[in-house]
DNA sequence: ATTTTATATTGACACTTTTCGATTTGAAGC
DNA sequence: GCTTCAAATCGAAAAGTGTCAATATAAAAT
């Protein structure tokens, strides 16, 4: 069942309190790493491991330039992962993402 | 944070495929235990752990009724998470990006 | 060429999670 | 009463996770 497991490793990734404040701080734009260690009191190679649990599941993408790794947040996943959550909480025909319109833009993928 | 913490919870429930899956079977209505058990192979005690995890973070509601539980899903629950989701993916003028250095010090729910 | 800076990796430890079989509880039926 | 069925809980083993200090790598600055 690859469609349940792809889409849960995102889910398993923000079960973590602290990954989840690291995405919500990569939606206003790219950070590198050093910018987002200084905002948590965790040690660089917990960081590390953090940032690499987060590309691992597709939800952040990395982009290396000199000695910076600057992350972002990764829109396709996203949007993927929104669908998937729909699907799985809602029978077709009366999705949870028509209730919400200003929230779920982007759960179709047809809108 | 409560905010992140409680939210999380919901995706920590929901990064293991097979509660995944539960949660997907739920969304047509109601069912016992039994009869989600009938569609797994796990023995009933694990089942009912995996129930106790998606009850205890609000996604799944459960009834009792004489010697039955029936499972539900809480529609309020899936809509904040929802609404999480989106709000730690979107970009917002409150970001806490944009807060102070220090705003995610102490964020921490063992401190 | 050496030092500094940014990040990744390794090794270790404590803690948590997943899973099962066995047992318990509690309701229904005999 | 006793038995049966549905579900929860207990106890334990194996696997996974979060964390750090120490070390490695690799680019930039000196």
């Amino acid at each position: 069942m690859d469609y349940y497991l792809d889409n849960t490793k995102v889910f398993k990734a923000l079960g973590d309190p602290k990954r989840a404040m690291i995405v919500d701080m990569l939606s206003c734009g790219e950070l590198c790493a050093c910018k987002i260690l200084e905002k948590f009191e965790m040690s660089q190679s917990t960081l590390s491991h953090h940032m690499k649990t987060l590309c691992g599941c597709g939800i952040v993408k990395a982009r290396e330039e000199g000695k910076w790794t600057y992350y972002s947040l990764d829109d396709d996943t996203i949007r993927k992962t929104k669908q998937f959550f729909c699907a799985i909480t809602s029978d077709k025909e009366n999705c949870i993402c028509r209730e919400n319109a200003n929230c779920c833009k982007g759960c179709n993928e047809n809108e």
